[in-house]
DNA sequence: GCATATTTGTCCGTATGTATA
DNA sequence: CTATACATACGGACAAATATG
């Protein structure tokens, strides 16, 4: 406003080096911990397995210190557990904390559910959806297991807050954990493509309440199918 | 099972010594970040106030490193934010982050509460209401606001879920900062005690769908109470 | 069961870049 | 615009705990 100088090409050049400064820049231990978030998610760093700080510090060409920042950032997370001069290990979910991630799920979502949402809200969870669908037809089984936790995702999103929206995020990296602890990599996610379809239609039509009531059973039945397929075969994953 | 020889002094140092070392110890990071919790809760760090990581660790005695691992798990939990290059600073949570509370504790309270809980638990609700009543009794508004928090915990309690629980928490932390902010020190935390009172009956009652349907206009009000008290000044509070 | 090697936990010194007086 | 202060990140050090042979 003090000005009427034009804006010139070096203005616009500052405002973006400004803005990338300002946006972009994560921490060093930050960037380390999103590159361990990937490989654990990814299951290359299996659950159980150990985490020596050196090693990793050497691999990504950072300091112990930084390995150590980010692997608090990931332990509060509880993608990573420390144990006490024993060192951090990469999570190993019991059916404990299946138990625990679902009642969450169900207060959580079952709540933004029946809270409704603006359109565009909905329009991300039609997005989630048609993502299962095509990643099905292509037989992308992976695709379909990302999509399903993107559906979820989108439903918490109804709710309207970043915080629900952030515990979503992580129980849903813990429970990518647990499929990869008990070797069933998103291999039942498939038989929930049909269901995301009907609670869908029922959000674009309003009927939020429908959809909370069918919710539940929805749950019920997928925490019932992860328990029993972890239950039998518990095997560790030493180193 | 494998001897009888009855237990020795020793044996219970050595046990008592293995307790200690396997659960009361937490890291030095650990205990640095509760204790610029409790600062931070207590309101001695003011919302705003930058937290010098040389000077905090000559406080407490611990190097630099440590502090900053401090800062990363505290930033986790939205206590402190990080300005890159600038430093970290004790969080100043704005409307909208008021907002995006309120609309996480109305899905997680009413959710929790819809759902019942143990005996227990609902006891738990009970001994908050109980420690609120007898804190407005002898006049201790500071135990009035702690009580009004532990009651909203309680109830999310009812969930059964720890990963809530932890949210809970943290975002009740939150909230702190916002009166802090505010220097409104849960001066109105009174004028809800007796509401604490008829929803603790109704849940003791086993009435759990009342329970759920008071908590919305509750939690509406106390929203509303809150935004307005914040939103005329809303001093900075530099240094 | 013991001696050794490895790793964690913690601290310190320092170089570099960024922000601010 | 320079100077100062500080955050960021690195590397080295060492004691203590743990794992290993």
């Amino acid at each position: 406003m003090t000005t009427s100088r034009p804006p010139s090409q070096s203005d616009a050049l500052r405002a973006l080096g400004n803005a990338r400064v300002r946006v972009v820049q994560l921490s060093t231990a930050s960037r380390v911990a999103d590159a361990i978030r990937e490989q654990v998610s990814e299951g290359l760093f299996r659950p159980g397995s150990k985490l020596p700080e050196e090693a990793i510090g050497e691999v990504l060409g950072v300091s112990r210190n930084t390995v150590r920042e980010a692997f608090v950032e990931l332990t509060g997370d509880r993608l990573l557990v420390r144990e006490p001069n024993r060192g951090v290990f990469v999570a190993v979910p019991d059916s404990a904390a299946v138990v625990d991630i679902y009642r969450a799920r169900r207060i959580l979502e079952i709540g933004a559910v029946k809270g409704g949402g603006s359109t565009d809200l909905v329009a991300a969870v039609r997005g989630a959806v048609d993502e299962g669908m095509a990643a099905r037809a292509r037989g992308d089984v992976i695709a379909v297991g990302t999509a399903n936790q993107h559906f979820h995702r989108s439903l918490v999103g109804l709710g309207g807050s970043t915080r629900l929206d952030r515990l979503m995020r992580q129980m849903l990296a813990e429970m990518r954990l647990v499929f990869h602890a008990g070797n069933l990599d998103q291999l039942f996610h498939q038989g929930y493509l049909d269901d995301n379809e009907k609670l869908c239609r029922l959000l674009e039509s309003g009927d939020f309440d429908s959809a909370a009531d069918a919710l539940g059973p929805y749950l019920d039945r997928s925490e019932a199918e992860v328990l029993q397929a972890i239950s039998p075969a518990r095997q560790a994953a030493p180193n």
